[in-house]
DNA sequence: GCTTATTGCTTGCATAGTGCAATTGTATCT
DNA sequence: AGATACAATTGCACTATGCAAGCAATAAGC
């Protein structure tokens, strides 16, 4: 990889970037985008076998993989369970039911809400989705010591946490906060 | 419009969920959604800053910031360092010219190749998303003490490699091999 | 030289995904 | 009953993405 030599004469200037990159954000030690990195090389490779084997689309896997946890939920509760607004919601549970993988019922006491549960394709595609998953998982872990991978737990739930906390108080919340790396006060994040 | 299924589920039968659900995959818990989740809620954040004030997508927000790190690069190198396809590059590079955030330049000895610059508002804009970002950035490793930090860049670069792996072998590379994660009960067994 | 790949990049078009307003159906409140 | 609130869906416009084809510049073969 040459980078392509396309100076132009800033022979006795001082290079412009150069002065404009000090303390601005390197992508590549940036801690979301390297757990992007690495999230989306593995979603990339599973929708890559689901997407074309059963026709899901990535939404709808994922709203398979929230049905099977808790069969029975209601859109509203996979919307909070995945992080997904309800209109994906909605389509997806539509593909999945088209696919005949999954199937609503109007709820017993309350017939707004329609609770979803997967047809028995469904959950044979949800244990093949989940084996190569769990695969993947497998190959990821075995990549660290267990040691970590316990320490790892305890950092994620951190971050999660943090996470939450800054999605929930949008980026106004940032603005106006001082300090590169400066540590806040913990906020009970909404997460009933 | 679409006829619902007609229902052939839990009539009189045993829980069959619960049967099914042994073995299978836990979202909550499967590292590469917990990675997911984190960054993406960043993401969305960050985003909502730079979409509305910028005109920003996310695509040319990567690239922008790659080309900050490396000015000068061409757009096959902005593919490859960001695991973008060269379509979105492309197509990410001419919104940032078209916004004045970025220009090309051909290339001095092969002029297939054009070197991408920021431009002084391409600076400003970096800079000002930079900022946030590093605020983000700072709130998540504040929610962590040093010591893991430490560890979790340990951690993150053997995952980043093993994610590379995965990702260049494909799903077929994990279908045969016996990774060293979870075995799954093929056996559908009775309810105890 | 001339011709034929090859390479880096762009574009057109069809498809898939997303966001928002409006709508339907249901429950609750007065 | 009517008004109101809520879960869920849908229509429509918009954006993003994938892929085939294309263009321009170079490299390789003759």
């Amino acid at each position: 990889m040459q980078a392509i030599s396309n100076q132009k004469s800033n022979s006795g200037n001082a290079d412009p970037s150069r002065r404009q990159r000090e303390g601005a954000l390197q992508l590549e030690t940036w801690l979301p985008y390297r757990l992007f990195l690495i999230s989306t090389r593995v979603a990339d490779v599973l929708g890559a076998f689901y997407g074309p084997k059963f026709g899901l689309s990535r939404s709808s896997w994922r709203v398979m993989a929230i049905v099977a946890n808790r069969p029975g939920t209601s859109a509203k509760e996979i919307c909070q369970a995945g992080g997904l607004d309800q209109f994906s919601v909605s389509r997806a549970i539509k593909q999945l039911v088209e696919l005949g993988f999954a199937q609503r019922q109007a709820g017993r006491s309350d017939r707004r809400y329609a609770a979803i549960e997967l047809s028995e394709n469904g959950w044979d595609a949800f244990r093949e989705i989940s084996d190569l998953a769990q695969r993947l998982d497998g190959e990821l872990i075995g990549s660290i010591s267990k040691e970590d991978m316990d320490r790892l737990g305890d950092i994620l739930a951190k971050l999660d946490n943090a996470s939450a906390g800054i999605l929930a108080r949008g980026w106004h919340g940032l603005k106006e906060a001082e300090g590169g790396g400066k540590r806040l006060p913990d906020e009970p994040t909404g997460t009933p």
